[in-house]
RNA sequence: GCCGGGAUGGCGGAAUUGGUAGACGCGCGGGACUCAAAAUCCCGUGUCCUCAAAGGAUGUGUGGGUUCGAGUCCCACUCCCGGCACCA
């Protein structure tokens, strides 16, 4: 290493006096400074140093899509980077990774629309991203990238889905699951937004297929705890919401004239005795028993309209309840009233037990249902009001509040209260037992695609569901293969016969290989894993070209790729301090990593249980208030801008137009000011310094030094350029000294590098101004004695309205302040002959005298 | 329907959390330089009254309230954005 520096100070020494341009050449300097970065292997982290303290700075990875990188990802990626410099300037020991979530269906569908073959598509859109992403003059360290799709990363994608497998955390199952007919497989739940596939935005349909599925509802209650998480409250909301944990009972009714019982959920036991029908799902495997003979022709009818209907069209039919009685009864034990059982298909057979108990005067769902098919309403709350009336109108149905009534022991109690009473009673009378239910449902994961990671499973005559052995890992993706979708479900590995065709890892017998492929989702949920040591494990192979897989650092050893990730780097970088990206995969890849990180916790690869410590979400950045989309014909590409200004200058640009955390629109007119701004502050240093500073100057200096390492800490990147352009604004009247203009320079580094670097240089300060000697940071030291007012303008309110403005000393006493302010003239006009009430005064800031 | 977030000049947005509303930037107007234009620099720029200045009135979605003082706190409402949505 020590070698390393020297040449660094030799490559770039520090220009102490030669003539610059009269403007700055962003373009120019910005492809020197990239050169050199690299050459000199700037943000190579040093991955084994303990000299400093790490941070783990990510920022979600992009998927490589034809649209390439827009200004929403140099937004996301632009800030990300200002962040990790200054944590850096700051004396961290910065890592931050750069890689794609290369699998996935924009590909495919691409592939299948053109004709290119995914790999070859994903792989120019990767090289012509990298290109971009090198532009934009981020922290990256190449050699950690990681690529999904590249067999050397999926074999551990596989690998984990095997540890899971073996955990009982991995089924395969029938289920009845959500479909795509556009893109031709099943989705997630949480890929599915409001009943469209969140891909194609096709209705999504329901069908009964064995599909593979992680158990991530086991973590259901795990998952809800965000302790040490500083996370946005809002996402946090997101996922409780999602995970939606309930606490109820399930209680059993005996049917009338059988021997049969159903079971109900309900987080509402309280209002039992007002409970005067029953309602079970279409799809409930108990509809058929209790249906009656002469109700039979009615109840399938209504059963195969339901079926019939897509998911949207069910969501269409909210406000109109419909149903059908099956002719049986189920007995209330509590009152012996007789209730009738109907099917209706506003009650979800995935969640609770598929059957509901109606209360018709306590939920307005009920309510609505009684009063169509004329079923009693009974009154077991009061009414807030303290109506005991009958309850004929949807606005006098009480959900929750109030006091209990006609409900025997119940009575006079609040609902919170009587729920568990009556519990309680239940649970000893023996017709029902409490229960927690979640609205998180186990994660499916297969998906009858072409373009995702193989799920490494034989299926074998004799054995049966064998899992490929770890040693024969990856089950490699064939190349050749017909990905266009058949349109049955059957997924297009099926169409290989190479593919298909194996033996069984048990017996040796001939046994076929699991067509489906991988949710992309899964890839992702581990990738920041992967990222510290994933040169470590990189496989030379002289073969391949490019840089990136003969460069090792001298100190860590070439390891063939024998795990998912090393055991000592990971204990050093994981989890990950800081992590940015979109808030809508809050309920999606958000809670996939938690749930991966939690169960490789618990199979002992790891000793965290949380992968991201801090988050922070970007805004969106949209044009004509239009989220950008390549079909509304808004995109905007940053090329241009990046060539026309420099990457400082357009990074700033977005930075500079509001909060990070909110985004904001786009307008291509506003960034002269970011432009005129840094061809300022370059006139400003090379022909506007003075020897000394004006005390003043000084002042603002370290006001500024302060303002912008708080704003940039809590991500306010917007007002940190907004106090760098005060600053400058009065340097450029009043010149500037030559170690302010390097405080200035260092303050203004995270958000435009390539200038900084290169003022920083022209200075005479030495390579680089992101680092510092050992016991220095390159983050300038606030100094709060310098930046001390002497003097501090008081605001005169006469009444609470501004009258006048005095300059006074900072230690000004009470009673001075006031004898001073009524000599002004403008005051004095407001007080004279009246009588003085009241006199407020706040120490440096302003008084008021009230008459 | 429920849960979040928001509404400030012509525009994007500031405001130390109850103490000068409109920082900073864009745009616009005027001026300097120039044969001219661009670029650059300087001055001005919420609205209204006033020839102008001084000064005043008014002003942070709407209506009320608390306070010496409210963009900020409380109550009621309107609209916009995001999430969930027949979840028992």
């Amino acid at each position: 290493m020590k070698k390393k520096s020297s040449t660094r100070s030799k490559a770039v020494a520090p220009r102490k006096s030669r003539t610059m341009p009269k403007k700055y050449q962003a373009p120019l300097i910005e492809k020197k400074w990239q050169r050199i970065w690299e050459e000199q292997g700037l943000f190579k982290t040093e991955m084994f140093s303990n000299k400093k303290q790490k941070y783990y700075c990510l920022v979600m990875f992009p998927y490589p899509s034809g649209d390439k990188l827009h200004v929403g990802h140099w937004y996301n990626y632009g800030g990300t980077d200002t962040f990790a410099r200054f944590m850096r300037m700051k004396g961290h020991n910065v890592f931050e990774p750069m890689g794609f979530d290369a699998f996935g269906l924009p590909a495919e569908n691409y592939a299948i629309k053109s004709g290119v073959h995914p790999a070859k598509s994903t792989a120019k859109n990767i090289s012509y991203m990298r290109k971009q992403l090198r532009s934009l003059g981020a922290m990256y360290d190449w050699e950690k990238e990681v690529v999904t799709c590249d067999p050397e990363y999926y074999k551990w994608t596989q690998w984990l889905f095997l540890q899971f497998y073996k955990k009982g955390l991995a089924y395969r199952t029938k289920a009845p699951v959500n479909w795509c007919p556009h893109c031709q497989t099943v989705l997630a739940n949480e890929q599915v937004q409001n009943g469209i596939c969140e891909r194609c935005g096709t209705a999504v349909t329901k069908k009964d297929l064995t599909q593979w599925f992680f158990k991530i509802r086991d973590y259901a209650d795990r998952l809800l705890d965000f302790k040490g998480l500083t996370w946005p409250e809002k996402t946090k909301s997101m996922q409780e919401h999602w995970i939606g944990r309930k606490e109820g009972i399930n209680i059993r009714y005996r049917i009338k004239d059988s021997d049969k019982e159903i079971t109900v959920f309900t987080t509402r036991p309280d209002t039992n005795f007002g409970a005067t029908f029953v309602v079970i799902a279409p799809e409930h495997p108990l509809v058929d028993s209790l249906t009656t003979m002469e109700n039979e022709a009615a109840v399938h009818d209504y059963i195969q309209d339901a079926k019939s209907k897509s998911e949207i069209e069910r969501m269409n039919d909210v406000r109109e309840k419909t149903g059908v009685f099956t002719g049986s009864y189920a007995i209330n034990d509590l009152t012996g009233y007789e209730m009738p059982v109907y099917v209706a298909d506003y009650v979800l057979m995935d969640f609770g037990t598929g059957v509901v108990v109606g209360v018709p005067g306590h939920d307005r769902r009920d309510f609505e249902f009684a009063n169509k098919f004329s079923i009693p309403i009974i009154r077991v709350i009061q009414g807030i009001d303290g109506n005991t009336g009958p309850i004929d109108s949807i606005d006098k149905v009480q959900e929750d509040d109030g006091i209990m009534v006609h409900s025997e022991f119940l009575n006079g109690l609040h609902p919170t209260e009587a729920i568990s009473k009556m519990m309680d009673y239940i649970e000893k009378k023996g017709f029902g037992k409490r229960v927690i239910n979640y609205r998180l449902k186990d994660w499916l994961l297969s998906r009858q695609r072409y373009w995702g990671c193989p799920i490494p499973i034989v299926y074998c005559k004799s054995c049966g569901e064998v899992p490929v052995s770890e040693k024969d890992l990856p089950v490699l993706l064939p190349e050749k293969v017909n990905y266009l979708p058949k349109g049955d479900e059957r997924s297009p590995l099926g169409t290989s016969k190479q593919f298909v065709h194996t033996t069984c890892p048990k017996c040796g017998e001939s046994a076929e290989r699991e067509v489906d492929t991988m949710d992309t989702f899964v890839c992702s949920s581990w990738y920041f894993l992967r990222y510290p040591s994933s040169d470590f494990f990189r496989e030379i192979d002289s073969s391949k070209k490019g840089s990136k897989q003969t460069h090792f650092s001298k100190n860590t050893h070439i390891s063939h790729n024998v795990h998912a990730f090393d055991q000592k780097l990971t204990k050093k970088w994981l989890p990950v301090d800081m992590y940015i990206g979109g808030a809508e995969h809050a309920c999606m890849h958000l809670l996939y990593a938690r749930f991966f990180t939690k169960v490789l916790h618990d199979l002992g690869y790891i000793d965290f249980e949380e992968p991201f410590t801090r988050l922070v979400h970007q805004g969106i950045i949209t044009k004509n208030s239009a989220k950008m989309s390549k079909s509304r014909g808004n995109v905007v590409s940053p090329d241009a801008f990046v060539k026309r200004y420099g990457s400082d200058v357009f990074r700033m640009y977005l930075l500079f137009m509001g909060p990070f955390t909110e985004g904001g629109d786009w307008d291509d007119r506003g960034i002269t000011g970011l432009a005129r701004f840094i061809e300022k502050v370059y006139t400003l240093i090379t022909q506007k310094k003075t020897d000394i500073d004006d005390p003043e100057m000084l002042r603002l200096i370290h006001k500024t030094i302060r303002k912008v390492g708080f704003d940039i800490e809590r991500f306010q990147f917007n007002t940190a350029i907004a106090a760098l352009m005060e600053c400058t604004n009065m340097a450029y009247k009043k010149g500037l000294s030559r170690d302010s203009a390097k405080f200035l320079v260092k303050l203004l580094a995270p958000l435009a590098p390539h200038f900084s670097e290169e003022m920083w240089g022209y200075l005479g300060g030495k390579f680089s101004v992101f680092d510092a000697p050992m016991s220095e940071t390159a983050w300038p030291q606030f100094d709060s004695a310098l930046a001390a007012e002497t003097e501090v303008e008081l605001v005169i309110q006469v009444n609470g309205k501004v009258r006048g403005r005095l300059m006074v000393s900072v230690d000004i006493s009470k009673e001075e302040a006031i004898s001073q302010v009524k000599e002004v003239e403008n005051v004095k006009r407001y007080i004279e002959g009246k009588t003085i009430r009241k006199e407020i005064y706040v120490p440096k800031k302003l008084v008021n005298i009230v008459v």
